[in-house]
DNA sequence: CTGCATTTGTGAAACTTTCAACAAAGACCA
DNA sequence: TGGTCTTTGTTGAAAGTTTCACAAATGCAG
């Protein structure tokens, strides 16, 4: 118990917890108060021992017999990912990208907010787009460093990745969601993930016929 | 030899070549015509000697002492994955995101190539989208088979999701990356694969303090 | 209350993936 | 040419991850 709270929790449990999450909230929205694992496996795919397995690292949050409060084992995996409070997002790119991401509803009652809309460009900055207005790049550091803003996601060309990941590690942000293109270099305390549909198309293209 | 080419190659190794690919189309930008498993390994944060285990599943395409020859590589992981054509794929949904994804110029070159894009709302039906005209949800079936398209994304609510999917597979399609934040089923014949970005952002809160 | 059907949490086994180490090949310099 | 340096492809060991299988707990019907 004691011993078990401080064990180091494989990423690879770290990175389904969120997957669990979605599926719980979507049996929550169905009416439903209780799941098992067998129930979650299926709507999931992934084995009911696994899901098991992922959740005992934290405790028991499950009733044998009977399986899981889906309201509780929300409410546990949102303490455990610290996602009970409300993050605030920088997104820095006013493209096409980070203008859709900005009108996004999808982050509200899941743990983020975005709370600044960045871009270089002359013409875009002072422009309103949905609730923001696209502020510049050379006002980042104070802004993210004067609001504790530890979140970004980064949607600018990939030329430009670099130099704004580095930026915003020195404002003081400790996490980068980046949508461009390319491997960026962050200390390591930093953490990093990606997102380019690209490599997911390519990943898939190697198992189609023809 | 003949044995290795038949042999299965792990899922997890073809997740990984499009990023060798990517890093590799970046040297070549940077005028580079030969790279090795160390330099690789560094860029991509991957270690060198899984690179060359990777890379070695396909056959022998670095030369000792010397490295890989950048365009022979690009040339050969290509193959690998398919993508020395061009898969024409459909998106549905023209919402913020579907719109974002079909003025996005990062398919051309990697492979891909928009060919249309469907929604459901006939108010957004007939509208020019960048050098789109969106289409009737209605037609898709019929266009997707008429063309032979096998690849879609799908940008649309999370509670349309499951519907257009079975839509899209009836269609024929056989590959769908999927950016609704809802788990789908599909034949396991079909390949899926998510884009969630809020479930990256959550991995990340495991980690940071505060 | 008893017996049957569920379901969890877990230790051990099976399987997968990564890593370390090294022989062999090639480049290059003096 | 000989010696030194670099780098691949590969082997086997180590580390990590998933699955299996089952005791123990719970619910429920009769």
């Amino acid at each position: 118990m004691s011993a078990k709270s401080q064990a180091v929790i494989p990423d690879i449990v770290i990175g389904r917890l969120p997957l669990y999450l979605r599926a719980l909230r979507r049996l929550q929205q169905e009416e439903k108060s209780v799941t098992s694992s067998h129930e979650l496996g299926r709507r999931l795919d992934i084995s009911s021992a696994q899901i098991r397995k992922d959740l005992s690292h934290f405790g028991g949050f499950g009733k044998q017999g009977t399986g899981y409060q889906i309201v509780y084992l929300i409410d546990k995996l949102q303490e455990v990912l610290q996602i009970n409070q409300e993050w605030m997002v920088a997104v820095v790119g006013a493209g096409n990208l980070g203008i859709a991401i900005s009108h996004y509803r999808g982050f509200q009652d899941r743990g983020f907010r975005i709370a600044h809309l960045f871009d270089v460009n002359p013409q875009k900055i002072g422009q309103r787009i949905g609730e923001f207005v696209v502020q510049p790049v050379a006002s980042l550091r104070e802004i993210i460093r004067h609001e504790g803003i530890k979140i970004a996601m980064l949607a600018v060309p990939a030329k430009d990745a670099q130099t704004v990941a580095d930026q915003l590690v020195d404002a003081g942000v400790q996490a980068i969601l980046n949508y461009a293109p390319i491997n960026i270099n962050v200390p390591a305390e930093v953490q990093i993930q990606y997102i380019d549909p690209v490599t997911h198309l390519q990943h898939m293209t190697f198992y189609l016929e023809e």
